[in-house]
DNA sequence: CGGCCTTATTGGTCAGACCATTTCCGAGTC
DNA sequence: GACTCGGAAATGGTCTGACCAATAAGGCCG
C-alpha cells in the first residue's frame, strides 16, 4: 500500500513502465536479465495485474523485451533489435507533417556518413552482397522490383557501415519515402532512362566504395539522392 | 466470428494493433480522427476489451493516439509528437551494444545537417535563444550546469534547422551519451582549460550559421564534436 | 433565462477465472 | 539404474464483468 501511494497522478500502467524503464536507464538491467514474473510484479508495484501486462505489451511492441511461458521462462530485457524502432519511427514519419524536403535532408546526412563509413569498413563478403543487388538491378524491368532492389542496395551499404543505429534509422527513413518513390517513378515519362541513370550512379557509389574514398562515397551518395529527388520531382516543397 | 477466424497465429493485441496501424499506413486515418471506443472495436475485432486496451497503451506511449473520457470525446489519432519517439529511441541506445564510436558518428551526420540548415533557415529569435544559451554557458561553472547547457545550445542548433525529425533524433542521442560526457568531465585534470576551449567553439559555430554559411558551420561543428571526443577520451573503441 | 444536478458516455482499473505452452518431477517400466 | 511417459506446476495470454473517474449533455428548478 505505501507504495500506491506515490502514484500521485500516474497512471497504475505507467509506475510499471517507469519501474522496468529505470532499471535499462542506470544499468541495473542489461539484455538476457529476467524480470520478475507479472503476479509478482503486480503484488510488488500494488497494481493489478491488467496494468503489468499493458506495460509489458508497450516494452514488447517497442523491442525491449520479450516473453515466453513456462516455469522458469518468463519475460527477459531482450537484446536490443532495431525493426520494432524502425516501425515506430515509420509509423511517425506518416503522420509527421514534416514535408518531404526535411526528410531528404536526413536521408542525406545519414547515408552520406553510411557511405563514408562502408568505404572504410567494408569487406569481402559485404562488397560481394552489393554487387549481387546491383546484378539484381540490372535484372530488374518493373518499376516495382527495381524500387524494391534500389532499397535493398541502400540499406545494404549502411549495414557495410557496421552501424547498427545509422543502418535501421537508413532503413525507416528509405522505407517511409518508398511508396512515394514508386508512385513518382510510375508516373515518369522517361522511366527506362533514369533507371539508366539510377543504375549509373550506384556503378559509381560502389566504385567509391570499393576504393575506400570516403569523401567521394559520400558526395556521390548525396548527388544520387538529390537528383533522384529533383528527376521524381518531389521533395522541392517548402 | 468471422473476423476471429483470420487471427491465425496472432495475438489477439495484435489484430487490434495492425487494425489502427493500418489506417495509419495506409493514409485512412489523420491526426485528430476519432477511433470508435474501445468497446466497440472489440466488438468488431472479435476480442476482449482487455486486447484492444493493451494494443491502445502501445499506441499511446507511442504518441500516436490521445485518449480522454467523456462522451464524445474518446482516444483520437494524435499529432505527430516526437518526444515519444525520443524516449523510445534512448532506450533503445541504452540496450545497444552500438559503441560510442558509432553513435558519435550518428550524431556528426545528424549535426552537421543540423547546423547546415540551422544557417540557412535562421531568424530573429532562434538566434536570441542561442545568444542567451551562449551567455548562460559563460555563467556556468559546474561541470553538471555546463553540460546541461551545452546540451540545450546542440539541441537549439537542431530546431533552428526547423526539422523536427533532425531535433528530436539529436535530442535522443545527446541525451543518451549526456551522462558519460558528464563523467568523462568531471574526471579532466584541465576542465577549465576544456570549458573555455568549447565557448570558442561554440561561438564560432554560432558566427557561422549567423552569417549563413552553411559548409563552415558544418565542418565547425564536425571539429567540434570530434574534438570533444578526443579530450574526453571517449570514442576511441570499436 | 441561467445555474445546478442528474445521467449517460467513455476511458481507467481491478479481481478472478480459464486456457496454452513449457518445464519439471516422479511413477512406472525395461 | 536409465529411460519414458504422464501429470502437476509455472507463466504468459485471453476473456468476462464489475466498478471508478472524468466529462459532456440535457433537464430541472429558481
Amino acid at each position: 500500500m505505501s507504495q500506491a501511494e506515490e502514484r500521485e497522478g500516474l497512471h497504475a500502467y505507467e509506475v510499471v513502465l517507469k519501474h522496468v524503464e529505470s532499471g535499462i536507464l542506470d544499468g541495473t538491467n542489461h539484455p538476457g536479465d529476467q524480470l520478475p514474473t507479472e503476479r509478482d510484479l503486480a503484488t510488488q508495484l500494488a497494481v493489478s495485474r491488467s496494468a503489468v501486462r499493458e506495460a509489458m505489451r508497450v516494452l514488447q511492441t517497442q523491442g525491449l523485451i520479450t516473453s515466453s511461458t513456462g516455469p522458469g521462462r518468463g519475460t527477459r530485457i531482450a537484446p536490443s533489435r532495431g525493426d520494432a524502432l524502425a516501425r515506430i519511427f515509420q509509423l511517425h514519419l506518416m503522420l509527421s507533417d514534416a514535408g518531404t524536403a526535411d526528410l531528404t535532408e536526413t536521408r542525406i546526412a545519414l547515408e552520406r556518413s553510411s557511405a563514408a563509413l562502408a568505404a572504410q569498413r567494408h569487406n569481402a563478403r559485404s562488397l560481394r552482397k552489393l554487387r549481387a543487388l546491383m546484378a539484381a538491378m540490372d535484372d530488374a524491368e518493373g518499376v516495382d522490383e527495381f524500387n524494391d532492389v534500389d532499397t535493398e542496395f541502400h540499406v545494404q551499404i549502411a549495414r557495410t557501415g557496421q552501424s547498427e543505429l545509422v543502418a535501421d534509422l537508413t532503413v525507416a527513413i528509405r522505407q517511409a519515402v518508398r511508396e512515394a518513390i514508386r508512385t513518382a517513378s510510375t508516373a515518369l515519362p522517361n522511366w527506362p532512362e533514369h533507371r539508366n541513370q539510377l543504375r549509373r550512379e550506384h556503378g559509381e557509389i560502389l566504385a567509391a566504395i570499393e576504393s575506400g574514398d570516403a569523401v567521394a562515397a559520400a558526395n556521390l551518395v548525396e548527388q544520387h539522392i538529390r537528383r533522384a529527388y529533383v528527376t521524381l520531382g518531389i521533395g522541392s516543397e517548402r
